[in-house]
DNA sequence: TATAAGGAGATAAAATTGGTCCTAAAGGTG
DNA sequence: CACCTTTAGGACCAATTTTATCTCCTTATA
């Protein structure tokens, strides 16, 4: 259940490549594509998704690519999972008003707002630039866990 | 992203209703069926995974159908979601060492393992007693007076 | 005129969301 | 006891949707 599909696993990899980059070096989709060990034309259509939305700039032609529209400092996860995967939802019901029957909304809806709201959380506070950056995990984890109380 | 399927959503709706008889009142699969308003063939299937998990009891024949196997305060809804959805994942590498790319786990692991943490003990903590339960009294007051009419 | 991204499909495989039908168990009846 | 009805168990089937790619054509640009 809730699996990240191998679209979001293939965005979050693509994008820390780029944040790995000297600021202002511009990638080509097959180097990056290449580097993360994804299928290109599938990256391909990913890094539009982020071009969209802003969290990449892209340009054609010769001595074009993809670089970073922001600081990898102020790009969460969220972003860049929700970029691919659409909001984060535990359950149909926190979407439109489909789970009303007999008019009122479902027995468990509350918890999966409740679920919603800390999963949205954790990723908000998890940047790019604190993945891409080569550290132990250990170190990260021990960080999300203090900032967590 | 992340969401529960009808599977689950079904699951939850039918075993709501089985902690909302009577204890000890034994239910078909079909009344079931009709008042959470499911497809019986549907629930026929989850409530074969209820029992085999020893969530709810099962009786074959005449005057057979189904029980809750415990008290509904001490199922969770985790327990429920996981016998029909597996178990919660937000993604694939935390299961097998699947994401070992060049020796080492992927870069958000760790954030992964954040949220199935919180999420498994968000639903940890919820009982399906709770879910059964009448949420309001105003619902109950009305229900009351309609019957003193 | 290369080069590289943008965008619109095409497709195969897998998962989801059901349904059908037969078997097995348990109770009731003559 | 033999038999019939009832109700869950289980195997299998099928339509639809989603996932995971790929291909090809267009557009921008150095």
């Amino acid at each position: 259940m809730m699996e990240l599909t191998r679209k979001g696993e293939y965005a979050i990899r693509g994008i820390i490549y780029l944040a790995q980059q000297p600021p202002g070096r511009v990638s080509l989709i097959s180097e990056i594509a290449a580097a993360a060990e994804v299928p290109q034309s599938f990256l391909a259509k990913i890094f539009q998704s982020f071009a969209k939305l802003g969290l990449v700039t892209s340009a054609r032609g010769t001595g074009g690519g993809f670089v970073l529209a922001r600081p990898a400092s102020v790009i969460t996860l969220r972003e860049v999972v929700e970029a691919v995967e659409g909001p984060i939802v535990p359950n149909r019901c926190l979407l439109g008003s489909a789970c009303e029957r007999g008019g009122e909304p479902c027995r468990a809806h509350a918890v999966w707002k409740q679920v919603q709201t800390e999963v949205v959380h954790i990723l908000d506070d998890v940047t790019i630039e604190s993945l891409a950056r080569n550290r132990n995990l250990d170190e990260v984890t021990m960080e999300s866990l203090a900032r967590n109380r």
